[in-house]
DNA sequence: AGAAATGTTAACTTATAAGTGAACTCATTA
DNA sequence: TAATGAGTTCACTTATAAGTTAACATTTCT
């Protein structure tokens, strides 16, 4: 079972709406899930990431957590922050 | 040589500014020219883009040339109302 | 060449992502 | 069982992407 899924499940249990709507802004949870699983293969917390991307801990919580939507740079610079990179493709 | 390339040597050629700092906001802009790419591939105008997206062309004109940012919904429905996907990747 | 279709740009408005601070929960630890 | 660290949520502000109109430019026709 995929880190995902498992989020996903672990959710559907603590939040009653969660499971309803969630097909909708599905992609853009699915790249909280990402951008949460990145940072914590990287071992460091929300605050320290918050620090290198000179914001708040709370706006990376909301990235990981309830963005409706994200803008590209806010990707790109959470993935090199992490010394990792992004890739957009259309297929 | 590939598309993106032909396209950057022509805006160098037709604007000064364009050769100098194209650097920081080359992401955004390769992804313009990616969008253009695939809205020509399925030989649709702007105009019929915009209305497939309830928007008007000179907003489509700007994503596909000016975007100094996108949000990734507006790049999914753009892939989507052209029958393509969207993969966004961290590595 | 002139006309029609297509694309670009600028100026303005509207919608919303991101920045911020504070109060809270939960887990760990001294 | 305080205290500390990590994460979440809320309310508010600020920055900016996207919507819109209109004028202009460019390309593609006959």
């Amino acid at each position: 079972m995929s880190d995902v899924q498992k989020y996903i499940d672990k959710r559907k249990k603590q939040d009653k709406n969660f499971s309803l709507n969630f097909e909708e802004g599905y992609q853009a949870f699915k790249i909280g899930v990402m951008l949460k699983e990145a940072r914590e293969n990287a071992g460091i917390t929300q605050e320290e990431l918050a620090t290198r991307l000179s914001t708040k801990k709370s706006a990376i919580s909301r990235i990981e957590n309830h963005a409706e939507d994200v803008k590209l740079s806010t990707l790109e610079k959470f993935a090199s922050s992490l010394g990792k990179s992004l890739e957009v493709r259309i297929f």
